[in-house]
DNA sequence: GTATCCAATATCGTATATTATTGGGCCGAC
DNA sequence: GTCGGCCCAATAATATACGATATTGGATAC
C-alpha cells in the first residue's frame, strides 16, 4: 500500500489499484464479511470498469490472504476459523514484537507522546463501552510503537498481518469486556519500557506477553506449547 | 503453492497458475536475475497463451515481492540492494526462529534423522567447495527443523520469505568460505537442543543467533541495534 | 560537441468477445 | 418417493483488439 503511493506518486492510480483499495476497504469495513462471494462482473459494474482490473485486484488480495479463489467458481472473502485466527494472531505477535523492539531508540518525543495520548483515550473509552472505537485506538497505539522500525520488510509484514485480521477486528475485544482494562495497563507498562530505553529483548518479551495474554483471555489453548509467548513464558 | 495442489488436486492447473510457477521457477533458477525485464507478450508466446493469465501471474509475484511493477512500463525481477537483503534476512530470522521453536516436540524421529543426515552431507561438501549444493542442503536442513511447526500461517510466511531470498541464494555463502564450517557447527548445536527437548525459548534464541552470525559474517552493520539477534545478542 | 525536442516504436492498460466450467433444477427411471 | 442423469443459466477463464503511455534514437539548434 505504501508502495503504490511511492511508485506512481499521485499519477492517476490504475483501475486495478482502485479496485484493490475499494475491495480492501469494503472488507475492512465489514461490508464484505467472511464468506461473502465476490462476483467479478458485479464489482466491475459497480466501479464502472471491466472485469480484468477487478480480477487483478482480487488476485492480489488472494496473495495477501484476504480473499480465497476457487477455480472456475469464484472468489470469496476468506473464511477464518478459530485455528487460522489464532495462527494469524501468533504470527502478528512474533512480527510486531520484533518490529517494536527494533523501533526502540528510533522514536521521536512526538511518537511517544502520541502513543501515551492514544492509550489515555482508550482508558476514557472504557466506561462507555464502544468496542469499535477501542479497537481502532488499540491499533493506533500499537502502530505508534512499531512504526519507527528501521526494517521496512518487517513493517510490511506487520501491516499485512494486521490487514488480514482487520475483518475480525470487531470481535477482538467484544468478547471479553474485562480484558480491555488489563490491556491498557499492559500498554502502559510497554510504553514505560520504551520510554526508559529498555533493551530490545525486554521490549520484545513484554510485547509478546501482551499479545499472549490478549489471546489467552478468550481462547482455551488445548496445546500449551503453542502459546503466543514463546520467549515470554 | 501448497494451496494450489490441495484446492484443485491434479485437475489441470489454470494457465495463470502455470505461468506463475514457470516464472517463479525461472527466477529461483537464476534464469531471470534481478532487474530482468519481464515482457508480457514474450512470456505469453513462450508459454503458448495470451497475455492475460501472464499478467495475473506477475501480479501475484508482485504481491509476494519477487517482481516489481512500474505503471505503463512493465515488470522486472525485483532488484535487491543491501538494505533490502538484510531486512529480508532479519525477517526470515524472526519468522523461522519462531517456527522452529514452535515445531519443537512435533518432530518425528525421522525428521531429526533427516536433519542430521543433511548436516552431515553439508560437512562432506565442505571440502569440494560447491556453494550451490551447500546452499541447497542448508535450506533443506532448516526446513527439516521448522516444517513441523503447527502454525500454518507462520509456515507460509517462512516459505514466502525463503522464496524472496531464493534468487540471491548463490551469493549467500559464496562470499565467506570460512563461515560455512562454523555454520554446520551451529547447526549441530541447534539440532542437539531440539533433540534434547530444550524449551522453545532456548531454541528460538539459538536459531536467531545462528542467523545473526551468518549475516554478520559478511556484512558490516552500521547500526548495531539493528542486529538480527534481538533476544540472542 | 552537447543538449533538447520530436517522432517512431515497443509495451502496457483496459474493454469487449468467446469459450469452458460449474451448479442447480428438471425430468424420467426404478 | 427417491435416486441418477441431463440440460440450462450463471459465471469464470482466456483470447483478441484497440487506445494510451513511456522509452528510444535521431535530428536539429546552440
Amino acid at each position: 500500500m505504501a508502495d503504490d503511493e511511492l511508485n506512481v506518486a499521485a499519477a492517476s492510480p490504475s483501475k486495478s489499484q482502485r479496485a484493490y483499495h475499494w475491495i480492501k476497504e469494503r472488507i475492512a469495513g465489514q461490508d464484505f464479511t467472511p464468506g461473502y462471494r465476490l462476483v467479478l462482473r458485479t464489482i466491475a459494474e459497480e466501479l464502472g470498469m471491466s472485469v480484468v482490473p477487478v480480477r487483478e485486484a482480487i488476485r492480489r488480495l488472494e496473495a495477501e490472504g484476504l480473499v480465497t479463489f476457487q477455480r472456475n467458481v469464484g472468489a470469496q472473502v476468506s473464511m477464518v476459523d478459530d485455528t487460522r485466527y489464532r495462527a494469524s494472531m501468533q504470527a502478528l505477535s512474533v512480527l510486531e514484537s520484533a518490529a517494536t523492539a527494533l523501533a526502540a531508540g528510533h522514536h521521536t518525543a512526538e511518537d511517544l507522546r502520541h502513543a501515551r495520548q492514544t492509550n489515555e483515550r482508550m482508558i476514557e473509552t472504557l466506561s462507555d463501552f464502544d468496542p469499535s472505537t477501542f479497537t481502532r485506538l488499540n491499533q493506533e497505539f500499537h502502530a505508534a510503537l512499531y512504526r519507527r522500525c528501521p526494517n521496512a520488510r518487517l513493517l510490511e509484514l506487520v501491516e499485512s498481518e494486521w490487514a488480514r485480521l482487520a475483518h475480525l477486528r470487531e470481535s477482538t475485544f467484544s468478547f471479553v469486556p474485562g480484558r480491555a482494562r488489563q490491556s491498557v495497563r499492559e500498554h502502559e507498562h510497554l510504553l514505560q519500557l520504551v520510554e526508559a530505553g529498555a533493551p530490545p529483548a525486554e521490549i520484545e518479551k513484554a510485547s509478546r506477553h501482551h499479545r499472549s495474554a490478549t489471546l489467552d483471555a478468550y481462547l482455551v489453548h488445548e496445546h500449551p506449547d503453542e502459546t503466543l509467548g514463546l520467549t515470554a513464558v
